[in-house]
DNA sequence: GGTATAAAATACCGAATGGTATAAAAATGG
DNA sequence: CCATTTTTATACCATTCGGTATTTTATACC
């Protein structure tokens, strides 16, 4: 049994669906494998869920954390972000980790675990991208670090968390840039 | 049995908890009624949903709508909404109406046809207001009434659904505030 | 080819779900 | 006080869930 085909499978049908729509016994049927060898592998539905995290952390979430630390200016970072939150194909049925983080009281203790500690980091990733505008003098006005973090952060998760549920995608777009421009108006 | 009763205990369970995660036998229990009553009012869980977003809708929600149609000032308008979602303790563990929107797959067909009718009435009284502020040289900026709405409504929701993931209200309320400058800036 | 071993598939378990049939109890009418 | 009807409460049903014991199949070794 071909264990990365299988997370594979459980990692497309948790993005696509909701990780509370998809149980065991449906990831074992679209991946063909028997639910002892895929219990052998994860050991439970937490470890599974969990590991289908990570791996779209690492092909998914890396891109993001990539747009941040680019070392672009305020500017040209804050549109990379727009277009993969509005255009991206991959956003089209939402991000795996916001549906997590939104349904985390559903999730088992390891894989929770693991959607606090990826949305630290990604505080933290947008928070050091601010920082360094700051720095550079790039990004005017007296919004606090940790405020336009917070706020940066929940706008690009309303955006994708819109595409999922079908929002006309030039609304969005709409939406995210007006909500953006307070970080580039003084 | 009374009807009245169940439904209030209904309401809050699923106001406070998600009705994803509320069954009918615990609310059953937490009410003190036997099942085939509860179903002998209400039908099915879904007219049980649906009895209870409708009961919310006319003693919550009719608060917003309320507001909107006040007939004050932008900015005082907004500061009611800003304060209704920050500051008003009935929103301390969040909206039911958003609670059911983000799951809509979950509910049954009658609950969810109620939902996109409330979202499409909430979505009007938004745009109806703008309109009015629009109309009285009150609102100023090119946004057009449809995308003012939208966003209005989204940044509101966004704010009372981080309340219920237990955000400090005060960041939320400055979150929230920054969002909704970009409405009366030129 | 026969046997030991590892893997996989089926069948099963207990718990919980929405929903209902049946038995008990209470209220009503005479 | 008895009989009828309505309401309530218990028990049950079929299905699905996560998780596992058991049996069958395939592989490897000699």
């Amino acid at each position: 049994m071909d264990a990365e085909a299988v997370l594979e499978v459980a990692m497309s049908a948790y993005w696509q669906r909701d990780p509370a729509d998809v149980s065991v016994n449906a990831i074992c049927q679209m991946a063909g494998v028997s639910k002892p060898s895929l219990y052998r592998e994860f050991g439970s539905e937490d470890g599974l869920t969990r590991a289908a995290l990570d791996r779209y952390a690492g092909r998914v979430l890396s891109d993001v954390f990539a747009i941040l630390q680019g070392g672009k200016d305020l500017r040209a970072t804050l549109d990379a972000l727009v277009d993969f939150a509005c255009a991206d194909p991959r956003m089209e049925t939402g991000c795996l980790f916001y549906k997590m983080r939104a349904g985390k009281h559903r999730l088992g203790p390891e894989t929770r675990a693991r959607v606090e500690e990826i949305d630290a980091a990604a505080h933290a990733a947008y928070a050091a991208f601010l920082q360094s505008r700051r720095d550079a003098g790039d990004w005017p006005g007296a919004l606090s670090v940790e405020e336009g973090a917070t706020y940066l952060g929940e706008q690009i998760a309303l955006a994708i968390t819109q595409r999922a549920s079908g929002v006309d995608p030039a609304r969005i777009r709409a939406m995210l840039e007006l909500a953006l421009s307070v970080l580039s108006r003084p």
